[in-house]
Parts: C-alpha cells; structure tokens; sequence
DNA sequence: TTGGAAAGTCAACAAGGCTGACATAAATTC
DNA sequence: GAATTTATGTCAGCCTTGTTGACTTTCCAA
C-alpha cells in the first residue's frame, strides 16, 4: 500500500477521501429515508411524523420536552405534528403522575402498528446493508458516524444505546 | 466473541443492533449538516443551494438535466435555487455548442470560493470523525454506505468516485 | 402567594419540496 | 419542410415542516 505524503499512512484523510464520504453520506441517507417515506405518503404524514413516532416507540412516557431536545425543533412544529397524530388515534397522552404539568407520550396500538411498518420497512433496507457490509464494516459505520455527531447528540445517542 | 442465535455471528443483524444505526444515521446527519447550514444562514442559503454549488463544483460544465437526476427534485424546485445562485453571482450559465438546448454550469469565482467555504466546514468535522475512527473504520462506513443507496445511485455515485 | 417552568395555542412567515400548464428554442425524425 | 421530441424556463398554487413572537393555562416550589 502506497503511504500518505506525511509517510503515516493518512491517505484516508485527502480532501478527495473526505468528499467522496460526503457523498455517501448524501446519497446514503436519501436511501435510508425511502422506504419509510413511501408508506408515509400513502397516509398524509411525513419524516416529521416518522421521528416522533420512532421516539416515543423507543422511551415510552417521554415528555414533551424530552422530544424537543432529542429532535431538536422548537415545540410549536413538534406540536404541530403531535397534534395530528393524537387526533389520529397514533399517540396517548397522559398526564404525569409526579410533575402534573408534564405530559407523557405512548403510543396505541394503531401507533404501535404504523411504527412497525415503518421500522420494518427502514430495518430492511439497514439489514441487507449490513449484510452485504459484513461485521467489521458495521462496526466502522457505527464508529463514524457516533463520532460525527455533536457532542449533546452524542449523549442523547448513548442513553438510548445504553438501554432504556 | 458470542455467537448468534443461529450459531453463525449473526448477532450485528438483530433488531436491536439495527435500530442503533438508525439512530445514529439520524444523529450523525444532523451533526453532518450543520456546520455548513451556519454559514448558509448567513446568506439566507439553504441545504438545496449547498447541493447545487457541491455538484457544479463536481462537475463543472453539468447540464441542469444532469443534475435534476443526482439531485432527484424537479425542475422547477431546482430551478429556483439556480436562478438565485445565477442572480447573485455564484454559478455562470453557459449554452451548449454541440447541443444548443442544453445549459452547462459553472461556479463563479464567488460560487468556489462559497464551495470553498462550505466544503472546509464540512470536510473539518468529517476529517476529525475519520481520524478518531481510524482507517480501517472508515472502509466500513464507506462499504455501509454505498450498501445503503438505491441503485441509480450507487451509479451516480460511483460514477463521481471513480474520477470526473 | 407569587415567580417561573412546562405545556399548549394562535398567527404569520419562509424554505423548499410538489403538480400542472404553458412557452420557447433546438434537435431529431419522418 | 413539417411534425415531434427534448431541454429548459417560468407561472401559479399547494403542502410540510421549520421558524419567531405573543399569550394563556396549569401547577410546582420557594
């Protein structure tokens, strides 16, 4: 293997290297979003619907606030979205127990089922990914892309990787 | 290492493991854009003149159809970023001498150094994410990546890798 | 009891997607 | 040479999803 100009084996790191992972990534996400974005359509709803969907599927009883830091969109575009989909039947609201101003999310079982179509449509384009990718490359994916988040959404990242 | 349930290392394909890249997918976009969404709001740009100002830089000389297709909106969605781009001097509009219809793009001296700008800020925190994984992550991620597009394009973008 | 946090709502606006319709020039085909 | 197709541009109108600002209601905590 030919080494980089410094001789430490940096070719990785050329302007040329870097572009063509921008690249990917742009071309990469537009397939991540696909599929998702199809059945999505067929309903009247959009990404928007689809993160807080995922997100309350993921930390049933979040909070309001909760998801406006994870998703970062002021509260009256999240409530936008949220207003259809608890008129919808897709999301229950309760209010909390201990703080009584705070409301959590959960979803039905109609939300339960539109998060599975969803996620399964997004799982399988992400599995034959994978597949193709093999073990290490997932693990480089994974790797890269925790480290090319911002930092306080690298925090969010860990606490919902670490479990619930 | 423990095996799959299958006994074959199947264990980065559970749901589990590929909701986490879902995950970090949406993460890791969001801190991609963001360095070069800064300086767009500065000039009440968005991601859509970013994407047009990257692949006429790309590809000096593209045709607008050319670039309908990379960019996947319509013609008239496109339009109306070039015409702001054209207006205010950052790509120049030159007829096709073999195909008259046809309009080929070019950045200004303006329009590279605004490439320029917004390549820097997104290279920079690529650059850092590529060096804190290390080379050999980085295969992965680009394998990952490409496994992730459509075909049309895994075309398109191989077509920009392997040289203009 | 009062200040402030959490949440919701209304209004208005912008970017950037979309469709449909139509215009024009140039190339191609018949 | 006429008809058709192609590449592009543009007008009008619509949608989603983001924004800011102003205001209210609820309710916890000092």
């Amino acid at each position: 293997m030919a080494e980089a100009p410094g001789g430490e084996g940096l070719l990785y790191l050329t302007d040329e290297q870097l572009r063509k992972g921008i690249e990917a990534m742009f071309f990469a996400y537009r397939g991540f979003t696909a599929d998702p974005d199809r059945i999505l359509e067929t309903m009247d709803y959009g990404r928007a619907h689809h993160r807080a969907v995922h997100f309350i599927h993921r930390s049933p009883g979040t909070t309001v606030s909760n998801l406006l830091a994870i998703l970062a969109v002021t509260k009256q575009s999240l409530n936008r979205v949220l207003r259809t989909l608890i008129d919808e039947g897709h999301v229950r609201v309760e209010k909390g127990k201990v703080d009584a101003r705070e409301r959590h999310l959960y979803l039905t079982a109609r939300g339960s089922e539109l998060e599975r179509a969803l996620s399964d449509a997004q799982r399988a384009r992400m599995r034959a990914a994978y597949r193709a990718a093999g073990p290490q490359a997932v693990q480089g994916f994974r790797q890269v892309l925790e480290a090319m988040m911002d930092p306080e959404m690298r925090v969010q990242y860990s606490r919902l990787k670490d479990g619930a």
